[in-house]
DNA sequence: TTGAAATTGATAAACTGTCTCAAAATTATA
DNA sequence: TATAATTTTGAGACAGTTTATCAATTTCAA
């Protein structure tokens, strides 16, 4: 476990070490919970860690997956009431298809449509930095 | 005004019905407010009805705006801490392009994108109903 | 018109996320 | 290694947004 993750371990140093902040027993340790996960709440996140470290407080928690957010590790994405924060490194599986019989979530990917977001965000000026495609509809089973 | 919107209207009241729910002042008095707008959200719109009806309450305008949703009249869009509630009848599709740092707004349809959403959903064997494509970045001037 | 059922308004409560601040931990320096 | 300056932590208070509560009012079918 204390060998996993170099690299981002590396970013978040160089991060810190380009702020003034400090490298915390609390930082690693949220760091490797944190990479662990594809995308978690601070909350589900706090609960988790709760066995390791009973007194981790959820500031802290918050306080560190902020952090990440500036260091480029995480991306925050409002959903429902919650904040998710996705990890960055396992990028790409953002888009969904959901049955709105069954309520099934089928996960994908299109790069043409990546593609195709970036040039109308370059042609309105803006520079994405992530973003949230949600097609609704029925499945094959749903349908009949 | 008060013979305007009345498609959207008819579909309240068919809703409505379908669900033994019942048409009030105040339903209609927001839906004629919703639907003069493009997107809102409840506090904003409460403020704005607060002149032509001082004691509606706030929880009232959640409540409908709520309804409004499930009668297929309006979406939820949780941005930041806020949520904004989308006139859907305003536009056949519109997706956005919403800049994180000042939150401004810019609508955009694409057609080669939505034709590629099908090509996905008829791959994954869905038929698309609807759907809602959020590219959220920053805008030229927040750039700087 | 009447009465059962739904709705409203005011406010309390819940929820998520941030702020405060004394105590503790980290890092640079000697 | 010891010291001191600075940052971080944990716990709870606090703030902003949305929902729940409930008595009083309104709607609507009969």
């Amino acid at each position: 476990m204390p060998h996993k993750h170099v690299k981002e371990m590396e970013a978040l140093k160089e991060h810190l070490g380009k702020h003034q902040l400090k490298l915390t027993r609390q930082r690693e340790l949220i760091l490797n919970a944190f990479l662990r996960q594809e995308h978690i709440t601070a909350e589900a996140m706090y609960h988790q860690l709760a066995k390791a470290d009973p007194h981790l407080g959820l500031a802290t928690i918050y306080r560190t997956l902020n952090l990440f957010c500036d260091a480029g590790l995480a991306q925050a994405r409002h959903f429902g009431s919650q904040t998710k924060y996705d990890n960055v490194s396992h990028k790409g599986h953002h888009d969904h298809l959901i049955c709105t019989g069954c309520e099934k979530i089928v996960e994908f990917e299109n790069e043409e449509i990546e593609r195709l977001q970036e040039e109308v965000a370059a042609r309105n000026g803006f520079t994405i930095k992530n973003h949230r495609l949600e097609l609704y509809g029925l499945c094959s089973s749903c349908r009949h």
